[in-house]
RNA sequence: GUGUCCAUAGCUCAGCUGGAUAGAGCAACGGCCUUCUAAGCCGUGGGUCGGGGGUUCGAAUCCCUUUGGGCACGCCA
């Protein structure tokens, strides 16, 4: 919960405020609540440690050159007490303060006092919030993109559980529609490859062309023979689904588990079908007047609702009419219920179980999708818009021999999981895919993968881990290491340059760990951790501990294992082993 | 066509609620192991921030325009 970052921050404005009052009280400067006291942290550590911009601001508003309102409250600020032993006035206006010894100690002891809570927060109060991710079809292995939203949902969500969100994870299985009954006839078709020679029977060119489906029907006609020809055919082919769907969402959960990512539900299409929950929920839109049936089909109007979602967030009448709005369609003419309809069930259901927020990562492929299912859901009261973030997942491309191999399941050619697996470490590929922001496409390059396995950053990152259980196993006994108290070590001896920054870098982490949470992004604690290795490689090549004078000693121990604590939250929160020797 | 995401060093990318000299990793080149892990550290070279215009004391960042690329616009999911 502690800050350092912001402690030092709200004393700034605390003290630059103050400063400007009593300026403004005495006539020199016009009384204004309005300025905002914005504090930032340079590039340049030359130019302060935090610094203020507000007198560059300010200056029009006042009518005072910069450079004078930022001297005249410098003169007044008073730094007693504060984080702060320098403050002055550089180039135009900028006001650079400089912190005192005593904000790296605190920083340190805030680190050791707060543990493994270290960067943790309750900004999300408790709200109970759903994140939805990886949801691939059961209709065939996971992909390498599926191994993308995997990493990134679950380390999403135990970044929010971090941040004080209660959150769910979970998994969508798409077990009922046309996806289902293609795959049913896939089976099929290769059962009867199986029965009649491949010339025998034509396999339906639109269906999945994968050897999985093959081993399907190998497995079937293993255990029943030809006995499964007796069957009516829609008999059979709901059999053949149920066989499939039952061999293949174990085999999902197994290989999401081979990347530490597991889920709290699994749940169910079929359910939101037989519980009667969609017919209701297209039923509920009807009697609001959102529906209208043609062409023998049932349609929900999705332009009026979208025009007024938009309008609401302040788009103009020409800026939609260029959107070139549809309506889409709920209830097929052949009676089956659309996927969109299943879906706009499935979050009613979610909101249903009291969720206050639905979090979902889709392909970037899906997202026209976002607006429609969110007006859909307001079409119900439910806020949608409001309560339905969608996090837009580029897709990965798979590069090998410097060409992009074209992935998609009904050609065969996706790379399942598990086979990626064989070829570089969970850490590696948990690390990867975590790396970019969600909004980027990443090239998976496949040779480089598996051949600069020691290149990979994330070694950097638990090289210093390990690096530092060696060090105090090294200069600590057993019994020392037992009965260290790192709260009363005095740290304000650690003046070297290397040590410094590395202390800054920590104060960083609960601020990282805030963004993060804010943007739902965790590759900005992945590039975090960089940071931190790096600077803890620095100190550690530039200074040592054994042999040094007892107070530099300890201290230095405070400081490397308050960087040791700081590894280790962020790592547990991007799912990475933490080793103890390289 | 409309929408949307993207474009920053040779490559992969940070930085984007406007701030001081645009950063990192990889690659290249040159150094550092008789003392706590060299999977490390230090140094050198490398840039019209896709182009053009605008707003501003100040633009990689905001606005307009343009170019190039990914994706989406189904009684598919």
């Amino acid at each position: 919960m502690i800050n350092m970052i912001e402690n030092a921050m709200s004393q700034i404005r605390d003290i630059l405020n103050n400063s400007y009052r009593e300026l403004a009280a005495e006539g020199v400067f016009i009384e204004s609540d309005e300025l905002e006291m914005n504090v930032e942290i340079p590039a340049d550590t030359n130019n302060g440690d935090f610094a203020s911009y507000f007198a560059l601001t300010a200056a029009k508003k006042l009518r005072k050159a910069p450079r004078m309102i930022a001297d005249a409250v410098v003169e007044r600020a008073k730094l007693d007490g504060s984080y702060f032993n320098k403050v002055e006035v550089a180039g135009p206006g900028f006001i650079n303060f400089f912190v005192d010894k005593k904000w790296y100690s605190e920083v340190l002891n805030a680190i050791e006092s707060e543990k493994e809570s270290y960067g943790s927060s309750d900004k999300g109060k408790g709200a109970k919030i759903n994140v939805e991710f990886v949801s691939a079809n059961p209709t065939g292995p996971m992909h390498i993109g599926n191994a993308r939203g995997g990493v990134l949902g679950d380390t999403l969500a135990n970044l929010l559980k971090k941040t004080g969100y209660d959150v769910s994870k979970e998994f969508y299985v798409n077990d009922a529609g046309n996806q289902v009954n293609k795959f049913a006839v896939s089976i099929n078709g290769r059962y009867m490859q199986i029965i009649y020679g491949e010339d025998g029977f034509e396999f339906p060119e639109d269906c999945y062309q994968g050897d999985d489906i093959k081993e399907l029907a190998q497995a079937l006609y293993d255990e029943h023979g030809k006995k499964l020809l007796d069957m009516e055919e829609a008999e059979r082919l709901q059999f053949m689904a149920d066989f499939g769907l039952k061999t293949n969402i174990p085999l999902m959960k197994r290989d999401l588990l081979k990347y530490r990512v597991s889920y709290d539900t699994w749940f169910l299409e079929s359910s939101l079908h037989e519980s009667g929950l969609v017919a209701d929920t297209v039923q509920k839109l009807t009697d609001k007047g959102l529906t209208y049936e043609k062409d023998g089909a049932l349609w929900l109007k999705t332009t009026e609702l979208l025009v007024d979602k938009y309008t609401k967030e302040g788009k103009t009448p020409e800026q939609i009419e260029n959107l070139n709005l549809k309506d889409d369609v709920l209830k097929r003419s052949n009676g089956f219920y659309t996927y969109f309809a299943a879906d706009i069930a499935y979050h009613r259901n979610k909101f249903d179980r009291g969720f206050t927020k639905a979090i979902n990562i889709w392909g970037a492929d899906h997202f026209g999708h976002v607006a429609r299912l969110q007006a859909a859901l307001d079409g119900l009261g439910l806020d949608g818009s409001g309560k339905l973030v969608i996090v837009l997942m580029h897709l990965v491309n798979l590069v090998q021999n410097g060409e992009q191999v074209r992935m998609s399941k009904r050609s065969g050619k996706a790379i399942a999981l598990r086979d990626l697996l064989d070829e570089i470490s969970v850490d590696a590929a948990r690390y990867f895919f975590n790396s970019r922001a969600a909004a980027s496409a990443i090239d998976f390059d496949l040779d480089l993968a598996v051949k600069n396995d020691s290149d990979n950053p994330v070694y950097y990152i638990q090289y210093a881990y390990a690096r530092i259980n060696s060090l105090v196993n090294n200069v600590c006994s057993e019994e020392e290491k037992a009965g260290m108290d790192f709260a009363s070590i005095d740290t304000s001896v650690l003046t070297q340059e290397s040590e410094i920054n590395l202390i800054k870098c920590l104060a960083r982490f609960p601020e990282v760990m805030s963004v993060a949470s804010d943007e739902l992004d965790p590759s900005h604690i992945n590039r975090y951790l960089l940071d931190v290795a790096g600077e803890f490689h620095r100190f550690y090549t530039a200074n040592r501990i054994k042999g040094e004078e007892e107070s530099i000693r300890n201290a230095r121990l405070k400081m490397v294992d308050c960087t040791r604590i700081v590894l280790k939250n962020g790592m547990e929160i991007l799912g990475l082993d933490l080793p103890e020797k390289m």
